[in-house]
DNA sequence: TAATTCGCTAGACCGA
DNA sequence: TCGGTCTAGCGAA
């Protein structure tokens, strides 16, 4: 029988794990695997592997009535850091087992291995990846033999997104008293279920609460749902499902055994929900996932703002705490809070078209199961994929430091790139190139790797030196490299394939996710070895890795400005080159000369021309002299007019909007038309429409997080202040949350003077004028001649005035 | 209970 | 009131 692996999990025969795997042919089907067992490795720290193994085998202990001792013990010979080493291979009846007899044999020998999840030690061990298309031979649900052959062919899941409204007369709903209003569901069609009569194509009427609930499950179960997709439902949307069928008498059954509900796992800082026959996603843990590699930048992880960030369009949008008013309203309210909330399934089911290739792709990559992978940090993913590779370089994984050893990391981290310091000013005729990527490189190239540093395979003269002295070996490649190098190789491969292809096809898109997989892991193994809670930190690895890119970074600037380049900024794999009357070409040998003399993989590749850019300068403390230059803030204009914009206060989400789009049309009136007279009087008319009290309050927002618990802040900063306030007005403010708070006229500090946006009434104009456009503006009119007087206008004729 | 370091800037806070 | 230091957030890479 030939059929796609979706996901693995175990189950408890006779106190024996049995793996259960979940396939798909037209259809998912279960096949129970029982010849695998758990295990783990222990190795003597002194005196022999036999007494060891004695000492091991005569453990026996009786926890809660169960007996529990090892099954049996084989050796086994592994690379325990490079080196060859004899181990025992401690076999267990089942997972909990080894939870227990790891303690004790740890008293006894190192232990390794022993802290993973049996599951992911199935798949590691027999070479399987989810969605893998597999052969396997089977006696009733029982597995014979399985084979992998071969990549995922045509496999898709059947998908459907959905979405509830609930009553909510007090703003929050509560799941005892308020009853869920609307089921939305999107697939290929999409409706609403509903027990008011409302006059739309897409609403199904059923009697009541209890009969939309069972609807749902119908549906569910009719369709056949093999992915189900929610957008932040583990928390919200399920719990409360499951609540009011309790409180009706409704049963949530969503399980494709026909009468489970769905059950919760405590995963890491947020939960998984689990829904028995079926794979389910909540896609707050992809969105979140995605803000924190940088991949979407919204304000806040709502449905809404993702959707609007992802395709550019406005979500339908109603207001949260009118839910209840329009539901009690008239027929228009009613049909426009349908339409809300079908469109919110549509959402999340556009959204998931997006993002679930991406999620797939990681899961082949990183060798888990969609739920698995869905929500795991890079670091985890990393991890997963070098364990992976471990095992088939036979390797044994190393262990997780002890709390002491974190402490020990944390307290010494390591130099990290080098910054050059810009001049400030507007320059013309520039050229940008970038070591493409980076640390990835330098990696591979010097066999960066904890099992290569001073091995016994190479003579000294024959290894990689580091700018440290740390030495590497040059004959054995290690894990880490291995593992980057095949990301590499494989990356460079789809991006040749994707140059074939044609873009929005979904061939496109599939590719296209496959190689963002491959860049957000290739870009996260650095990071690893430098992390403190990382098996495969490593020091003089990481700190070797950053020592290589300031030596090339370093060495690229010297010998541009040998070549006659000025090198007006730098930062880590970046060069910004002034070309002044040479020509592109010039630069261009230049860049070729540079990867003639550099080694292995590393390249630096041209990032593009641009006609002119903006270097500003940096707010010094006190002091009023000389000009410095400020690092990381700068703005570009390429030769197709696009601009390129970094640090400034524009990208920031803690500047008001006022201040930020003032900031963007005088830099881009700079960049674009040269002409300092526009940006003057762009400048005056924000003013004083501030004056004026005309500017929209909405403009004036300002963002900011609070990211511990409120009363642990030493000090009262203004988005400290407004917490305090939203949350003395019945607000919640929890860890994380985003507070938009506005400095209105009241009170003498700025933190006195910040409001919640939700309670503010007026804005301080001069608190505006002062903090937040003209320090936005004046850094870039500065370069253009303009004092600080001539903006601000102390009475005095100005400029601007 | 899961990647790093470098850097800018504000506003609070504190002492002279 | 001034200037220096500290806390905190966010972005670049």
């Amino acid at each position: 029988m030939k059929a796609h692996l979706i996901d693995c999990d175990y189950i408890t025969r006779d106190g024996r794990a049995v793996i259960r795997l979940i396939m798909k042919r037209n259809r998912f089907l279960r096949i129970y695997d029982p010849k695998f067992e758990p295990y783990f490795y222990a190795i003597p720290r002194a005196g022999s592997l036999e007494s060891l193994k004695t000492a091991i085998s005569h453990i026996s202990l009786l926890v809660n009535a169960e007996r529990i001792e090892p099954e049996r013990i084989e050796t086994e010979e592994k690379l325990l850091f490079g080196k060859k080493a004899t181990f025992l291979k401690i076999f267990c009846k089942h997972p909990s087992h080894v939870r227990v007899l790891r303690e004790h044999v740890r008293g006894l020998a190192d232990v390794y291995e022993a802290d993973i999840v049996f599951s992911r030690r199935y798949l590691i061990d027999r070479g399987l990846t989810p969605f893998d298309l597999l052969e396997f031979t089977h006696k009733g649900k029982e597995l014979k033999k399985i084979t992998k052959r071969g990549e995922p062919e045509g496999l898709t899941l059947r998908t459907l997104a959905f979405d509830i409204e609930t009553y909510n007369p007090i703003g929050a709903p509560r799941p005892d008293k308020d009853p869920a209003i609307m089921i939305s569901y999107a697939d290929e069609e999409s409706g609403v279920l509903t027990y008011k009569p409302i006059p739309l194509p897409f609403v199904h009427k059923v009697a009541d609460e209890k009969a939309m609930i069972e609807e749902f499950c119908r549906l569910v179960k009719e369709k056949d749902v093999e992915l189900l997709l929610g957008y932040n439902d583990v928390e919200f949307d399920l719990p409360y499902l499951r609540d009011r069928a309790k409180k009706s008498g409704a049963e949530l059954r969503l399980g494709r055994d026909g009468f489970s509900s769905f059950k919760v796992q405590q995963r890491g800082l947020f939960k998984h929900a689990k829904i028995a026959g079926r794979v389910h996603l909540d896609l707050y843990a992809v969105a979140k996932f995605l803000a924190l590699i940088g991949a979407v930048k919204t304000r806040r992880l709502t449905l809404g703002e993702i959707y609007n960030e992802m395709f550019g369009e406005e979500k339908k949008k109603v207001k949260k705490m009118d839910i209840w008013r329009m539901w009690d309203g008239s027929e228009e309210d009613q049909k426009t809070l349908a339409e809300y909330s079908l469109h919110d399934a549509i959402a999340t089911k556009k959204i998931a078209d997006k993002v679930v290739p991406l999620e797939f792709a990681l899961a082949r990559l990183a060798g888990a199961s969609l739920p698995d992978v869905c929500g795991a940090t890079t670091g985890q993913m990393v991890e997963m994929l070098l364990w992976r590779e471990a095992h088939a370089q036979n390797r044994i994984v190393p262990n997780k430091p002890d709390k002491d050893e974190v402490r020990q990391r944390e307290s010494m981290p390591v130099q990290g790139a080098y910054v050059k310091l810009p001049e400030a000013g507007i320059y013309d005729n520039l050229a940008v190139f970038d070591f493409r990527g980076m640390y990835p490189s330098i990696i591979i190239s010097h066999n960066i790797d904890m099992d290569s540093l001073n091995c016994d395979d190479c003579t000294d003269a024959e290894k990689h030196v580091s700018p440290l002295g740390h030495k590497f070996c040059s004959k054995k490649k290690g894990l880490v490299p291995s593992v980057l190098e095949r990301l590499i190789d494989e990356r460079d491969r789809l991006k040749k394939e994707l140059k074939s292809l044609k873009p929005g096809t979904p061939e496109y898109e599939a590719v296209f996710a496959k190689s963002q997989a491959f860049k957000i892991i290739s870009n996260s193994f650095y990071g690893f070895l430098l992390y403190s809670r990382s098996r495969w930190y490593s020091r003089p690895c990481g700190e070797s890795v950053t020592a290589y890119g300031r030596h090339y970074i370093q060495e690229t600037i010297r010998k541009a400005e040998e070549a006659g380049f000025k090198v007006l900024y730098s930062d880590t794999d970046s060069v910004v080159l002034q070309l002044g009357s040479k020509p592109k070409e010039e630069a261009i040998a230049f860049m070729k000369k540079i990867n003639s003399e550099l080694p292995g993989r590393m390249e630096l590749e041209l990032e593009g021309f641009y006609p002119r850019g903006v270097f500003v300068g940096k707010k010094l403390a006190g002091a009023k002299t000389a000009e410095v230059g400020a690092k990381k803030k700068y703005a570009l204009i390429g030769e197709d007019g696009r601009i390129k914009i970094r640090g400034f206060e524009l990208v920031r989400r803690d500047w008001s909007r006022v201040a930020r789009h003032t900031q963007q049309k005088v830099l881009e009136t700079i960049l674009k038309e040269g002409s300092k007279e526009k940006a003057v009087e762009i400048i005056r008319e924000v003013i004083s429409d501030l004056r004026d009290g005309k500017t929209k309050l909405e403009d004036c927002i300002i963002y900011s997080s609070i990211r511990k618990d409120i009363r642990h802040y030493a000090v009262t900063s203004p988005e400290v202040s407004a917490a305090q306030k939203a949350i003395k007005a019945g607000i919640p403010v929890q860890v994380g949350s985003l507070v938009g708070y506005i400095i209105t006229k009241k009170g003498k500090t700025i933190s006195e003077k910040s409001e919640p946006a939700e309670l503010a009434k007026d804005y301080d104009p001069n608190y505006y004028i002062d903090h937040q456009v003209l320090p936005a503006v004046l850094k870039i009119m500065k370069e253009l001649g303009y004092s600080e007087d001539d903006l601000k206008g102390s009475g005095k004729q100005t400029t601007l005035f």
